[in-house]
DNA sequence: AATGAATGAGTGTTCATTCAT
DNA sequence: TATGAATGAACACTCATTCAT
């Protein structure tokens, strides 16, 4: 977790406006697209060999890009299970939080979107973990709500989980599509969606939450 | 919109043929490991200089490509909304057919889904008008449904239509990061989710669908 | 031993051009300054990119400058055992011959020097074995020479096998390092060298030879 | 020959630092493979600016290598000619202790031998001078043996000198490459060798050695 | 005396594309 | 129609060297 050596003010410096500028790059053209020397004459360095000093090779910089972007939403959407909120309320605010959130960082998003596609092996090496740590999450407060009778009891956890996760994956896709997309009407919609989805319509249980 | 000269015999196969290997490069390497040559040796051809032969550039290659895709998958999964049956069974059709369609290929969809993200430009040369047609589709059975009082009437057609748009795209990106889903019982859970979100609770009406 | 496929006339030309090109350049500027852009350049052509497009990298090419250095000399320096001549005329007449080789392919032998000294794979990959047959050769003519009492008995072949391969690895230094060097006295002396260090003195024997 | 200023007693210890690294460097990487970075690293430098900053270039460095492993090996090895003993026994001391040197320093000669290779300048500049310097001395003694009879008198000292030393190239070759060579028994030979191949066989004197 | 950041030329290799045949 | 040879720009990355501090 710790990096190999501490590193010179400078040094971080010059790696975090790399990375800045490796980011908006591949946002821009793609992860193809964003050779050193394009993400260079973004950054304003003089040569594409800036590069090569301060990241050992583009694996170390697209690791470093993957962990910023994640760094940067990690804590801002994690789903707060422990929370004393009821499971629907823990949920459907998880969606609306990662939405908000997605909104907010597009350039981020659309960067990580690319690298994901541009270099296979990004997947294996940094996102499946935090994907597969987000549906444990999803799964646990499905689970809680149904043994709390929230929920419908006649879904398996894990695969609704997966079935949000993978709207969740929908909408960043919108988002990044459709600049003028109305956010606010688009999230609630979403969120009822969800909602509905998932409740308990016995009335007699599902009003008391 | 024609091509601007008719194409003879063999010139239309070796086109076909082409357009058939890059799908598959495509689909195997992505979009920026698809060069000519990859593409050449995959077709059995003699050189890469043959598919410039064949194509103006590599920009008219990418959108055969895109037609192609698009034109096998048109039909199968059309929304019948001039079809006599229920606007939640035409619906849930789609969804169904839609996932389907996207489980037996794919390999057209994860070219498609490449060439998205690894050269911009086909989203609004190609993509977009695709979809702006398909989501007309969703959004005037959502419309009739909430007109013939299947659906709930508190939700913007458009909105909605966007949404289920949207889930498809989550589905598609699972079925191609997950190679052994379970995809039967993922379509289950899919489609009773969209039923459950869009269907009008009042029992009255609901239940004859 | 056979090439994969068939070449073309033009291009086995083209890389008869460049391994040329090649075996000038490393003798000249040695292993590590032969680019492919000065190579390229030696061989009038009009990018490095062209060598990449004959060979599949510079491996390839280097593989095919040693091969092209031992198929010139392969048969002329051979050693005859089987031949009806006395194992000090066999090996004299080898000794005499490297030497002679040597020195009519000065640039072959520097470039083989250069690379063995510069790629260090090329040991293992293609010159031990070539050494190995080389040696067994001699060592061969040593033993035959000795149960014959032609050669004195009090030495152990492969022990003076070495030493002789080791002398005419020091006479090829010699021939790339001293351009004026008076080789036919030098070889005179090399040949009385080593025929001094390995005849049997028994004047009873040794002069029927 | 003087160098330009006075060094002080740190910076004398920092060059041989560096020249100390560079000699293990190139041994083990090759001239090639020796950059700057890789030599300061194993000198424990913080930078290879350090080196730069020692050494006026590149060249500045190489040149002081050779002139260390030289310097090293001048004495030890240096041909007695004035010795109060027979030419014989001086020859073959020097031939003798010459082998014996190089496998006491392989690293200094493996890097010795990589810089004559990898940096065609160094022999024009260093390394012709000191080897003349050792044929003159060979010359002496053949010629004082010849004068005194201990030799053969028909070979001319000059060809025969290069030729010992040439014998000694190769066998430094040898050791170099053949990590686990028997040393012993591999001088033996080669002194023998060289004996057999000067001595005048004329017993009346020979035998007095 | 030393550091670490920076520079720009150079490395082998791949690319889409062109063109003579 | 098709081939294979050729082109030159681009790629990630390394190099010896410079320089402000």
């Amino acid at each position: 977790m710790q990096p190999k050596r501490e590193l010179t003010f400078t040094e971080g410096a010059r790696r975090a406006q790399i990375v800045k500028a490796a980011i908006e790059t591949i946002a821009e053209v793609g992860y193809g697209g964003a050779s050193f020397a394009r993400i260079a004459k973004r950054a304003g360095l003089s040569s594409p060999g800036l590069i090569s000093y301060h990241f050992a090779d583009k694996d170390e910089l697209i690791g470093e890009v993957v962990a910023n972007v994640y760094g940067t939403g990690s804590e801002q959407i994690r789903l707060r299970a422990d929370h004393p909120m009821s499971s629907a309320a823990a949920l459907l605010a998880f969606v609306e939080g990662s939405v908000a959130f997605y909104d907010s960082h597009r350039v981020h998003m659309r960067a990580l979107v690319q690298i994901i596609h541009g270099y296979p092996q990004a997947r294996e090496r940094w996102v499946d973990r935090a994907n597969d740590a987000e549906l444990d999450g999803i799964e646990q407060v499905l689970t809680r709500g149904q043994r709390d009778g929230e929920f419908r009891d006649d879904f398996v956890p894990r695969v609704v989980a997966v079935l949000i996760r993978d709207q969740l994956s929908g909408a960043l896709q919108r988002l990044l599509t459709t600049p003028d997309l109305d956010v606010a009407s688009y999230t609630r919609e979403l969120v009822t969606f969800c909602r509905l989805a998932v409740e308990n319509r016995d009335t007699s249980r599902s009003s008391d939450v």
